[in-house]
RNA sequence: GGGAGCAUAGCUCAGCUGGGAGAGCACUUGCCUUACAAGCAAGGGGUCACAGGUUCGAGCCCUGUUGUUCCCACCA
């Protein structure tokens, strides 16, 4: 015999130690074999100077369930781990750090003197969300992991830089973008989130030029932009505005004269018709800008304040500004009227501030050659989306997708390998730092200051982490990747850039897969978030219910792209699940003397029934993994250790156990170690520590190696597919379950023994199972006869039976309750059974339904029949 | 404005290709029955949002309505 299992599971104990002999033993390594087949995840890199969040906790178990799984069906499963270094996020994080210790920017630093304090501050905590996903039970070849900085995979964002340049997929311009002036960078199109915000509608006069007292009213929801303004527009068709279509009219508190325009893009029903144009702060007034030829005149600085040549305003911040310009406006006459109204405020995805739109040199990415594949991979089913309707949120994305702004005025990130020549102004753009302009071959050339969108690196990840663009052995082998896991919230940001990235680069679409999970919620269905301090921290939940525990409360609340709401009260339950399938192991364990787990060549009634559940849930369960509906999966063995092997399983062999049979002993043995090590295995990539913890102590076949988790995944034995066996088992289970519900319904405890006499025809069922009745149902003297009136095979026993094999019990109580009981159920039946007679006679149903079908309904019938026939006999005998 | 999801027990949600309404938690009752009180047994509780339709048969398929959540676009 092994070594003991202890009383209670204590979780905090064995994890660490089964982490660390799995990573000891090389067990996570992804290796190349040819023998096998390949299968690949590449992690969603983590923020590297990140904490572990729910969110992550949920990612890293999916993923790690369907790593596991394809290991153990044989697989050459490989994850691939790594962090990301997050531009904004980190850069932020640092200069926090910088200014509340040290009250220093990072222009106090320099550059390159802040860069150092980042390396450090990723020396010092890159490692922590490492640590927190090996907590979780993260089966990721660590000796893999990447950073998005990383030498090889810096080389691959300049590889592709170049590259995408040289093919003119890659320019700088100036355009109209989003900046953050709060992040001082100018963002991408999906790095912006709109919010409904309460603002308000102000209408303000302009007058015209030349003609004393005429004036138009503009209405706009941002008058500080006004200082920006350099003409309105008029819809063409708009009769009120004709005549003064080409006319000027002049700008309120700065003079400026400027043209009234007609154009399309006016809405004549909404404000006045009449619409100031700034074009350097208003896309659309930017689209109409260009149409028009009308002046871009920047008036808001990167730190969103008024440049300098506007008076009082200068220097004012955007908010301040607003406030002066309407009061002035006001006093000098020109505001006519404020509304309230609702207004979408574009809004920074990281600190959240206020957007502003302006018009700034930055690189950009042409997306619609590189789309046109994306598109196609996607729609002829190259990558499938996991519930598919993502798919369609993709499509729709991608088929009206920007060109990508990729530059970045932050200095954490992979600088723009392109230099500017100050003598000839040539931009040289190299994959290797260049020292002259490739055109002038002048030394004056001034690299670009700026970073490239940390999603630029992030896109590059599943075949940058393989060692691209270098042919390596492991791009060839395990690229391209199988699976990608991740929340429905990062598709635009991530998924579609790797899929178009993946393409253009390589090709190939990047993965075959996108499983896409909901978020995380609080008990009240509200995000997370460190604002609300709702947030739950997954390692507190792990240290205090086991890392299992949390695993499988992630996975069984999980279906595809839906968000879960997570309860601390389900990591108890779950606890406790992992505690039963603890003490039944130990239930196994104690009674064990055999030192292998070959089944028996007798099986009795019981053992035919586990065994053939065992193989229905086992098909069951590897389809639902394959399907990718892992809640469903989880749930089903869930149900299958609990309601089966342990509610009803063991309770049966116990007879056979504390019996004097050695061999029946041994026997009975052998199949629970069997059973419980199969379903250790179907449990074992949600709950990986306590079921390796587990099979470590059990006997093992030959053959075996010497981790669960290296293990094969069950098949089932179709040999075990004993239909009848089942049934009859289940019958017998039904006749203690009627027992039992008797007994508790007359209140006779279990201490009291009951006489019983049984009717049956399944006479050669029931000599076994007396057995269990005596032991599950607490009866003694159990008789049995023979009916007629049950169907030959003998499988099922009415509970009409039971009423009289009953009677010596019922004597015990009150008369009347009994009565009632009987003519509630009669009621039940006898409604029951002119439902059933109705369908019978109807012709459409015995025309079409199948065969099987009628002709379970009609045997339900006979058998109500008979029932009901009972319940009468015995209300009458009653008086 | 466009698109998508959701509506099933008191709560949170399963219910996969249409064929006798389920789980967990909560609740009631009885049990420390030699694996487990983090447990066992029994039980109460549902017009499957509403209205139509298809079908012999609908929680499931179709249409519409209502409520709700989310994504995208956006009228200054």
């Amino acid at each position: 015999m092994k070594k003991e299992l202890p009383k209670v599971y204590e979780p905090q104990e064995v994890e660490g130690r089964i982490y660390e002999m799995w990573e000891r033993n090389g067990c996570f390594a992804g290796h190349r074999d040819p023998d096998k087949k390949p299968f690949t995840i590449v992690m969603p890199p983590p923020n590297v100077t990140g904490q572990l969040h729910m969110g992550h906790a949920m990612d890293s178990t999916l993923q790690d369930i369907l790593i596991r799984f394809k290991r153990m069906q044989g697989y050459a499963a490989l994850w691939v781990p790594g962090t990301d270094h997050a531009g904004i996020a980190t850069q932020i994080k640092v200069e926090e750090e910088l200014r509340t210790k040290e009250g220093l920017t990072r222009y106090d630093l320099g550059r390159e003197k802040f860069l150092e304090r980042v390396w450090d501050w990723k020396k010092k905590y890159g490692g922590r969300i490492v640590q927190q996903q090996k907590k979780l039970g993260a089966s990721c070849d660590w000796d893999r992991s990447r950073f998005t900085m990383d030498e090889g995979l810096s080389k691959a964002v300049r590889h592709v830089f170049v590259s995408l340049y040289q093919k003119g997929l890659i320019y700088k311009g100036s355009r109209i973008i989003n900046w953050c002036p709060h992040c001082v960078t100018a963002l991408s199109d999906a790095e912006v989130e709109y919010k409904d915000k309460p603002g308000s509608f102000w209408h303000i006069r302009y007058p015209i030029a030349g003609e004393e007292g005429r004036y138009v009213i503009v209405a706009t929801t941002r008058p500080e932009t006004m200082l920006g303004d350099t003409g309105v527009a008029v819809n063409p068709n708009d009769e009120r505005y004709q005549d003064i279509v080409g006319k000027t009219c002049i700008l309120p508190l700065v003079g400026r004269e400027m043209p009234i325009v007609a154009d399309e893009y006016v809405d004549m029903e909404f404000g006045t018709g009449c619409v100031k144009m700034t074009p350097a702060h208003d896309p659309n007034d930017f689209e109409v800008g260009l149409r028009h030829n009308l002046d871009t005149i920047r008036v808001l600085d990167d730190n969103g304040k008024v440049v300098e040549g506007y008076g009082r305003y200068s220097g004012m911040d955007r908010y301040e500004a607003r406030k002066a310009i309407v009061a002035d406006l006001e006093a000098q006459g020109y505001l006519v009227k404020v509304e309230p109204h609702q207004h979408n405020v574009g809004t920074c995805y990281r600190c959240h501030s206020d957007v502003e739109p302006l018009i700034s040199a930055q690189w950009f990415v042409k997306m619609a050659p590189l789309a046109r594949e994306a598109l196609r991979v996607v729609n002829d089913g190259e990558v499938k989306f996991v519930p598919d309707r993502f798919s369609k949120t993709y499509t729709n994305w991608m088929e009206n997708v920007h060109d990508w702004c990729i530059s970045r005025q932050l200095w954490w990130g992979h600088q723009i390998p392109a230099w500017t020549c100050q003598d000839c102004g040539h931009i040289t753009v190299s994959e290797t730092d260049p020292t002259e302009c490739e055109h002038c071959h002048s030394k004056h050339i001034v690299q670009e200051e700026d970073v490239l969108d940390t999603w630029f690196s992030s896109a590059l990840w599943p075949f940058s982490t393989l060692g691209w663009p270098e042919e390596t052995e492991d791009l060839k082998y395990f690229y391209p990747t199988d699976v990608l896991v991740t929340g429905y919230d990062i598709i635009f940001f991530w998924v579609a850039r790797m899929i178009f990235s993946g393409c253009e680069h390589t090709g190939k679409p990047p993965f075959h897969t996108v499983f896409i999970h909901g978020l995380v919620r609080d008990d009240q269905g509200r995000k997370m978030s460190k604002s609300l301090g709702n947030g739950i921290d997954p390692l507190e939940m792990a240290e205090k219910y086991g890392a299992d525990a949390l695993r499988f409360n992630l996975v069984s609340g999980n279906s595809p792209g839906n968000d879960m709401r997570f309860y601390v009260e389900k990591c108890e339950a779950m606890r406790n699940f992992a505690n039963k399938i603890w003490n039944a192991s130990r239930f196994v364990q104690m009674n064990l003397t055999v030192e292998d787990n070959r089944l028996p060549g007798h099986l009795e009634p019981e053992d035919k029934w586990i065994l053939c559940r065992l193989g229905e849930v086992i098909g069951e369960v590897t389809e639902n993994m394959e399907a990718y509906e892992l809640g469903v999966a989880s749930a089903k063995v869930y149900d299958f250790i609990w309601s089966d092997f342990c509610d009803w399983y063991i309770e049966l062999t116990k007879a056979r156990l504390q019996g004097d049979d050695q061999q029946a002993k041994e026997n009975a043995q052998h199949v629970l170690v069997f059973v419980l090590t199969e379903t250790l295995k179907l449990l074992h990539p949600f709950m990986p520590f306590i079921t390796e913890e587990i099979w470590q102590a059990l006997p093992h076949s030959e053959g075996a190696g010497d981790y669960l988790m290296l293990e094969s995944w069950p098949t089932a034995d179709p040999a075990w597919a004993d239909g009848e066996a089942k049934q009859a088992m289940e019958a017998v289970m039904d006749v203690i379950r009627a027992i039992r519900a008797r007994r508790a319904e007359m209140n006779v405890p279990p201490s009291r023994k009951a006489h019983l006499t049984l009717v049956t025809g399944a006479k050669d069922i029931f000599s076994t199972g007396v057995a269990h009745l005596k032991r599950l149902a607490w009866c003694d003297d159990v008789t049995i006869q023979t009916d007629d009136l049950t169907d030959t095979a003998g499988m099922v026993c009415d509970v009409t039976h039971m009423a009289k094999a009953y009677l010596p019990l019922a004597q015990l109580v009150d008369i009347a309750k009994e009565k009632a009981r009987l003519t509630k159920d009669l009621v039940k039946k006898q409604g029951e059974l002119k439902g059933l007679e109705a369908k019978l006679s109807n012709p459409g149903f015995l025309n079409k339904a199948p065969e099987a079908v009628v002709a379970a309904e009609q045997d339900r019938a006979e058998k109500l029949k008979a029932l009901i026939a009972k319940l009468e006999e015995q209300l009458a005998s009653m008086g």
